[in-house]
DNA sequence: AAATTCTTTGAGACTCATTCTCAATAAGGG
DNA sequence: CCCTTATTGAGAATGAGTCTCAAAGAATTT
């Protein structure tokens, strides 16, 4: 707990920003759930819990959390985007089921190599990728 | 030319819709063209061309194309969904520069299989997949 | 070909996620 | 503790995309 403050801090203070117990809140809120939530799930949770975080102040932490890699931003195709911690959890993609929405977690190294190469062979120097797979889950089809 | 209007009316009639001068024209511009564009993009090249169609049935007849793979619908992170047709392309991705909105297009075979091993993995009846890595050009570093 | 039925269209209203505005409040260096 | 500067919240604004509904157009029936 007390580490990702620590990460919290160091994230703000190189941005120039600083630490207030609203941004903390939203870090708080953000790294103790595992599930893939919108930003309104994200402010009605803090809501819930009795912190009262502006709307306006959620998305913009978020912004500066995907900035600096602790929050993963995930576009579902459909409604709004979906925010997922990066604390401790393995680099991972996504499979969607365009039928209930359900989201799985994938990681192929193989995949992440060969991103690389194409990156290196365009010469774009990699910063992010958006990988997912939509498709029809087993218990729809 | 009179190839893709079949294709057209092939797609219109297997979705019970009609063939109309107004899909006609969208598809036409679309297919016309081969760069990313986004449906404001294609609504001012038909209105340029004196061919007045709406918006909304601009954005409907993209949404009946992309439902039926002949136009791709590419999200670029940051502001409206982007389209290109995908007669005669070959199936490729996405590389776009984060700096200055450059779009290159790539293949890769190896990432392709890899994708239907994970659907197949996960149990996932695979319909589409978004693979767009972000970065920044040679030129903007 | 007139009448009937059903689809499509266009104009603009509407939605909804996200961003912006700006006055009030809070951080934090000195 | 002060002062400067950043941050916040409430709600307005934005903007891509969707929806509505009356009018126009196609297809089918009589």
């Amino acid at each position: 707990m007390s580490k990702n403050k620590e990460k919290l801090k160091m994230i703000l203070h190189k941005e120039g920003l600083r630490f207030t117990n609203q941004r903390e809140a939203v870090w708080n809120e953000i790294v103790t759930c595992d599930e893939h939530r919108n930003a309104d799930d994200i402010y009605m949770a803090l809501r819930k819990n009795g912190i009262l975080v502006s709307r306006a102040t959620v998305y913009r932490t978020i912004d500066v959390l995907v900035k600096n890699n602790m929050v993963r931003k995930l576009d579902v195709g459909v409604g709004p985007s979906k925010f997922e911690h990066k604390m401790n959890a393995p680099h991972h993609d996504h499979i969607i089921c365009i039928q209930c929405g359900r989201i799985e977690e994938f990681v192929d190294d193989q995949i992440e190599n060969l991103q690389d190469s194409v990156a290196k062979e365009y010469e774009f120097k990699l910063v992010r990728h958006i990988h997912q797979l939509f498709g029809i889950c087993k218990d729809c089809q």
